[in-house]
DNA sequence: ATGACGGATCTAATCCGA
């Protein structure tokens, strides 16, 4: 049976549950990974999404602001989330669950935006971005002889083609060269492989995130590869299907990201 | 032309996102 897990930004799942149904019952995958859910662990509206086969649920929000959600219509355990700097914030969620004989930990993460000035030293804000960035650097791709899936809102663009344009973006939070650096070396020392790259090439342009602000997010094509999926190389090898679905972008009162997904096949 | 938006919150103006 192929495995299919999706990651998506949803930047308040109270006002978008529509959509998330929608998602739910055209792409079927068998994990969803929300982050941006702005709403406390009993506001979360799980019926719809049990509804449709998602029984299985791992939500860990606050209030307001942040907060990941990890749907499932496959049996999970081991619920753990990690509060990285210490913060309170709810920024990670990791579940672990069984597939053709495997056991598998994935994790959903929600990475801090950073704010606007990329100095940390007058941006607490960044200086916290860095820090949760470092700290993520004894997230291993495989623990205990677990082999992970890591998905979530990295809110970092690594790559030159990650970016609308590398030269004007270097100076601007997301793309400069302290942050693509510090999460490299999160996924170098965590032994990662990047599923979506290794699908489609680092020399084509590839977005996951169109700003509200531009009155026209298809005009000029301005987007940022910030939602990721990467894997333990082991899982990597099994990798059948990468799935940007660009036009959520397009669909009514949408979120600013659009879902990834990725297809692998376990047997 | 990195904002001309959009969401949550002690519903009015403020903070936040990236």
């Amino acid at each position: 049976m192929p495995l299919t897990i999706a990651t998506w930004n949803i930047n308040s799942v109270r006002l978008r549950q529509s959509l998330v149904v929608e998602f739910l019952e055209k792409w079927q995958p068998d994990f969803l990974c929300l982050q941006e859910i702005k709403c406390q662990n009993d506001q979360f509206p799980s019926k719809p999404f049990t509804r449709l086969g998602y029984e299985f649920q791992a939500v860990h929000g606050q209030k307001g602001y942040h907060g990941v959600a990890t749907l499932s219509r496959r049996p999970i355990e081991e619920i753990h989330s990690r509060d990285f700097c210490d913060m309170g914030d709810s920024r990670h969620v990791s579940v672990l669950f069984r597939s053709d004989g495997r056991t598998v930990r994935l994790h959903n993460f929600y990475v801090p935006a950073g704010g606007d000035e990329p100095d940390p030293e007058i941006n607490p804000k960044f200086d916290h971005k860095l820090r949760f960035v470092t700290e993520m650097e004894d997230v291993k791709s495989v623990e205990s002889g677990i082999p992970s899936i890591l998905v979530g809102d990295l809110n970092i663009a690594p790559l030159e083609n990650d970016v609308w344009s590398h030269k004007q973006l270097l100076k601007v939070v997301s793309h400069t060269p302290v942050e693509t650096e510090g999460l490299t070396r999160a996924f170098e020392l965590g032994g990662w492989s990047d599923l979506v790259r290794n699908t489609i090439p680092p020399s084509e342009k590839l977005f996951t995130w169109w700003s509200y602000r531009s009155p026209d997010w298809t005009k000029n094509d301005r987007g940022r590869r910030l939602d990721h999926i990467w894997a333990a190389p082991e899982l990597a090898g099994r990798l059948k299907k990468i799935e940007v679905v660009r036009e959520a972008r397009g669909w009514e009162r949408p979120s600013d990201h659009v879902p990834v997904l990725a297809t692998l096949n376990l047997e």
